[in-house]
DNA sequence: AGGATCAGCGCGT
DNA sequence: ATACGTGCTGATCCT
């Protein structure tokens, strides 16, 4: 596995690392090219390793007689399994392993069908790097089934949502052989490896196989019992269902993404030929010329904010040009990354896109190649995903999942009586805070828009908003909005607590847990504000009170020489993700159950159902026509019960039957 | 000329 | 000083 998945700076965006300068040194390195030297550097890195290259079914299955737990891993020409070719297997006991090549086209391939060991594999314990995409890939291209026991990329993420680097080679560094190089694919070889004699490079992949088990078992022996639980009874089961979800894929209308596809290229054409007349010259592409029309040649605004050109600061402007641009960058974005990517990177008119279970650091979910949880709302975008011949689509969504959530971790006797209501959840909670009749403030009643303000203040509870940001969502002056969030916080009395008990946890622990004890790992919550190499200086800026004084200590600090570390924002940013991991953690864990309670349901294997994708609070499946409706009532139920379960309060979910998604 | 990376932007829950 | 993502284009640096 070629890999580096979820290996993302998640920092504030003004901090930097010096990451990036060991990775030109990287590139730098030279490139091999010549055998004489590519078995140099081979015999240079794996010399040490008892590896051997494996061909036929003896041999494999002596190998495999002699341990009951194995790492595995796979070679491909592509990360995408679906333009490229399987090309070899791995395994590796804790001292010896094993490459099988299945498709070099230099020296000696496997000779047999590699389908034959299925069932000797079916007894072993398989350990694996992102085994996902080396389940799919054998799945894909040899017909192997293989259910892999452990996954190293899932197990780190879990025993530690902030690790600096989740790469196999970076992990096994830092665990398991501080004295191992590190090195990639890219630095070693300069062309597809199945050009290269598995004799000499069989190694490289060999090596890789034992080193998945070997950080395997280190990860099993040093992760708590509540991690090996979520690895056992969540992560591994959801990650065999997301092999058959992602080879499932989904089905697109070409026709439909054809039509929108013209459709936008014309608005597109129509667009550049009205700004060609009036502003020639000028790329609507390039924020950079935009700026320099708006701020220098037309000067419609002041640069002193900065030289922005984004949506909200354009659509102030009420201008001709910032009317096309607006129109124009929408009009690309649908066609760039929806209407001609889907149809660019479908298979056979299937797409099947990459589920990183892991994604982010919450636990959730993210998408990629292509995303499918950012489609556009607007049906006109969604209606390119539809079912197959004689099938139905179903969606099921939670209904506000994270707001439910936060009302059974604050256990909040307020929010809860409202879901215990048969009523409009934020209407009610406006009628209770507002002190209206109920009625008044449902949609389109007396006082409607007081739900809408409720909407946005317990979204601005969830991201935990500051007092300027929710006035600008709710459209009150600060000293109003503060009334309001004081009097939310008094009807709702297990928000505050909630908030300050989960802060308190995470300054002592460092870290936050969901419902199901996933662990998101926060680094400075437990550290001063300041820190100071005089120390009387920093004695005095972490108990100073007065915001003058503390920034004209760190000026005059700072004009002097003397280095001053001011962590406020990063402490008041992971303050942020506390409050709002719990709850979209909780939600992750959610939904993934549901998946793997939802995979395991005889009726809805019955009925035919196949689960397609996640967006967050909502599952997508597909099922014979005659069973949607059926279908759709099961898995709801199932989502609700799930959720209901976990959180004690009584879920809602909505199923949805229909030909194209909406 | 073409690849890698960054900034700015905008789409979703 | 709103949480979490992916990915496009253009700009820039590098080979």
């Amino acid at each position: 596995m070629l890999i580096n998945v979820g290996n993302k700076e998640k920092v504030l965006p003004k901090l930097k690392t010096e990451k990036s300068s060991s990775k030109k040194q990287a590139r730098r390195r030279k490139v091999l090219d010549d055998s004489a030297t590519v078995r140099a550097r081979m015999e240079e890195l794996f010399g040490k390793y008892d590896w051997k290259v494996v061909t036929n079914k003896e041999d494999l299955v002596s190998f495999l007689n002699t341990a009951e737990e194995f790492g595995f891993d796979t070679e491909t020409t592509s990360l995408d399994i679906f333009k490229g070719e399987l090309v070899g297997l791995s395994f590796g006991t804790l001292d010896k392993c094993i490459y099988v090549p299945l498709k070099h086209k230099v020296g000696m391939n496997y000779r047999g069908d590699i389908k034959e060991i299925e069932s000797i594999l079916a007894e072993k314990k398989l350990f694996g790097f992102n085994s996902k995409f080396d389940m799919k890939a054998l799945k894909l291209h040899a017909n192997l089934n293989v259910k892999s026991e452990w996954c190293g990329y899932l197990a780190a993420r879990l025993m530690n949502s902030a690790e600096p680097s989740n790469n196999l080679k970076d992990l096994y560094v830092k665990y398991i052989d501080p004295f191992d190089e590190t090195y990639s694919f890219k630095n070693l070889f300069n062309k597809p490896f199945d050009e290269y004699d598995p004799l000499i490079v069989g190694g490289y992949a060999a090596v890789d196989a034992m080193k998945h088990l070997r950080l395997g078992k280190w990860q099993q022996a040093n992760m708590s019992e509540n991690d090996l639980k979520l690895m056992y009874k969540l992560e591994m089961p959801l990650t065999h269902d997301l092999v058959d979800i992602e080879l499932t894929g989904i089905k697109l209308d070409i026709d439909w993404c054809n039509k929108l596809i013209e459709e936008l290229n014309n608005e597109l054409e129509e667009i550049k030929a009205e700004l060609a007349v009036e502003y020639p010259g000028l790329n609507p592409g390039s924020p950079k010329q935009v700026a320099e029309w708006i701020y220098d040649k037309l000067k419609l605004l002041d640069p002193s904010n900065g030289r922005g050109t984004g949506e909200a600061l354009l659509a102030q402007l009420d201008h001709p040009l910032a009317e096309k641009i607006l129109r124009y960058r929408k009009a690309q974005k649908m066609l760039s990354t929806y209407a001609a990517k889907m149809p660019a990177d479908a298979d056979d008119g299937i797409i099947h896109t990459t589920f990183n279970q892991y994604g982010a650091d919450t636990g959730r979910f993210s998408s990629s190649d292509p995303n499918l949880q950012n489609i556009p709302r607007d049906p006109k975008f969604r209606k390119m995903f539809t079912a197959r011949e004689g099938h139905m689509l179903v969606s099921c969504d939670y209904t506000q999942q994270e707001v439910y959530i936060l009302a059974s971790l604050a256990n909040d006797a307020t929010m809860k009586e409202a879901y215990s209501r048969d009523a409009d959840f934020y209407a009610y909670m406006a009628s209770i805070v507002f002190e209206r009749p109920y009625e008044d403030c449902v949609k389109g009643g007396k006082h409607g828009h007081l739900r809408d303000q409720m909407k946005s203040i317990v979204l601005g509870i969830n991201y935990d908003m500051g007092l300027s940001s929710l006035a600008r969502g709710i459209g009150k002056s600060i000293s109003e909005t503060k009334e309001i969030y004081e009097r939310f916080f008094a009807m709702c009395p297990g928000i505050k607590p909630f908030r300050e008990e989960r802060l308190k946890i995470a300054k002592e622990h460092g870290y936050v847990e969901t419902i199901l004890g996933r662990k998101r790992r926060l680094s400075a919550l437990h550290l001063p504000d300041f820190e100071c190499e005089d120390k009387e200086i920093e004695k005095f800026l972490n108990t100073a009170t007065n915001e003058y004084v503390i920034e004209k200590l760190i000026e005059d600090a700072r004009a002097q020489g003397i280095q001053v570390i001011d962590r406020r924002a990063r402490k008041a940013y992971e303050t942020r993700q506390v409050v709002n991991s719990a709850v979209q953690g909780s939600a992750a864990d959610m939904t993934k159950l549901a998946i793997v309670v939802a995979n395991r349901d005889e009726k809805l294997k019955e009925l035919g159902c196949k689960i397609l994708m996640q967006i967050h609070d909502e599952i997508v499946a597909e099922f014979p026509e005659e069973n949607a409706e059926e279908g759709g009532k099961r898995l709801a139920e199932i989502m609700k019960d799930v959720g209901t379960d976990l959180i004690g309060i009584e879920m809602k979910v909505t199923p949805t039957v229909m030909k194209s998604w909406e």
